[in-house]
RNA sequence: GGGGGAAUUCCCGAGCGGCCAAAGGGGGCAGACUGUAAAUCUGUUGUCAGUGACUUCGGUGGUCCGAAUCCACCUUCCCCCA
């Protein structure tokens, strides 16, 4: 199947400038292309490896990425799908993400022997000078068109800043560089990076009269359209420091029946055909697709050894009394305990299962709790130190386990 | 630069001197139902303590027995005019 059929198939395009012949220069030759990644946070996050996932495709099949690290743009902040401006970064801060982001990007794409470039687009955008960059390309950039622009629609309401306003530009002269420099002749992005990638484009023609080809993926979205990756406590993030291997295969063990196909095509390298065949199950036989899916994730993400754990643990725990080895623990200490005994309340709150007292109550008093196979219903029930030297399992709702040890 | 308006608990958004820890919705959490899904229904959603206390309504001062609500100044944001 030819690179092009493949995203396709993958549900992986959303726009692109010049269909037939990006189709022919994918499948025909080895061109250079560059997505740029903004480090406006220490790790990478699910949305980043869909980009990560293409780059790796791309140079599969012998052609030639360059990661951008927007050491420059981040110091603008992209205003596109974000109804707020970003709270501003110093450089040193990005100087940190930018190490992360590459630590983390050197697991999927290759960068040996200039088979592929990570480059940090400060390298010339920090000593632009503003005039003779205004001379240079501020003619080529009509104000009423970019403020139609989908990007700025949302801003329109709540208020743009001329400092954001000018990322588009920023993004643009971006690629017309790598045009110039690296022979870059096609930009990748996210959906939302349309207006920006079109920007560039038209920068490269009006400058050169050449053409160069932007063409932007779907976004992970679920079946209604909403935002994918995202959990209460922020991105689901590929470090697992921050989003723990466990945590990681549960989200996408619990992704919603409409939406499991579709993230195995987009997020997994597994075969087409054999996806086909878990797009027959329906019903609760989707669990066993929600399984593989968790599983081919995270074991791409994590590496095979996190993987297998992290499915152990999960069908230890479901499956089985609600034991497993690798769980979130919390050691208790003979300070913990007052007169030899400890309040579940107190357990809850010193192991973060609850945010504070009044928490821990309610979820008790709800029956929400369950230490080892009892539903505690006593809000100021309390565990004699011996009665749990040897370990317990205290469960919250259905899915948050968590195990208390007791230490000399 | 001139004029007008706004800032409320995670978010949106009521409240306009005591009955306000603050309506309603969203989101979150828990329970029921289930398939570790969705939908639905119920409860709950500042902190600490079992009648209560304490800290909250952009910030700082003030008026008052009493302020999210009134006054002054400050900060930020929006709108109209230039």
């Amino acid at each position: 199947m030819s690179l092009f059929s493949e995203f396709r198939d993958r549900e992986l395009l959303a726009q692109m400038t010049n269909e037939a012949e990006i189709e022919r220069i994918l499948n025909n030759e080895k061109i250079t292309f560059y997505i740029g990644f903004d480090p406006t946070a220490d790790s990478l996050h699910i949305g980043h490896f869909i980009q990560m996932k293409i780059m790796a495709h791309m140079q599969r099949a012998g052609h030639r990425p360059i990661a951008i690290f927007g050491g420059g743009t981040a110091l603008i902040g992209d205003p596109s799908g974000k109804s707020d401006m970003r709270k501003m970064l110093t450089k040193e801060t990005i100087a940190h993400n930018i190490e992360c982001f590459k630590e983390q990007m050197s697991k999927f794409i290759d960068i040996s022997e200039g088979k592929a470039l990570f480059i940090n687009n400060a390298d010339w955008l920090y000593n632009l000078n503003y005039i003779d960059f205004l001379r240079d390309i501020g003619p080529h950039f009509s104000v009423n068109r970019m403020l139609s622009a989908e990007c700025y629609k949302s801003r329109m309401e709540n208020g743009l800043t001329f400092l954001e306003f000018n990322y588009m530009i920023m993004q643009s002269y971006d690629f017309y560089r790598l045009f110039l420099d690296c022979g870059c002749r096609l930009q990748f992005g996210g959906d939302d990076q349309w207006s920006n990638i079109i920007g560039g484009v038209e920068l490269i023609r009006r400058k050169t009269g050449k053409e160069a080809y932007g063409m932007t993926f779907r976004l992970l979205t679920n079946s209604e359209g909403k935002k994918m990756g995202k959990t209460e406590k922020g991105a689901v993030w590929l470090d697992g420091k921050k989003t723990p291997p466990y945590e990681f295969y549960q989200y996408w063990r619990n992704v919603d029946d409409n939406d499991v196909i579709r993230c195995m095509k987009m997020l997994t390298f597994m075969p087409l055909d054999e996806i086909a065949g878990y797009a027959q199950l329906t019903g609760s036989g989707l669990n066993e697709a929600k399984e593989r899916l968790a599983y081919e994730v995270t074991l791409l993400i994590h590496g095979k050894e996190e993987a297998d754990r992290a499915q152990t643990s999960a069908k230890q725990l479901f499956a089985g009394g609600g034991v497993s080895e690798d769980m979130p623990t919390t050691e208790l200490s003979q300070s913990d305990f007052t007169d030899g005994k400890i309040s579940v309340v107190e357990m809850l709150v010193l192991s973060k299962i609850a945010p504070s007292k009044g928490e821990a109550k309610r979820l008790i008093t709800q029956g929400g709790i369950t230490a080892g196979d009892e539903v505690i219903t006593a809000f100021d029930y309390s565990f004699a130190s011996k009665d749990i030297e040897n370990g317990i399992v205290i469960k919250k709702g259905k899915k948050i386990y968590h195990r208390f040890i007791v230490s000399d």
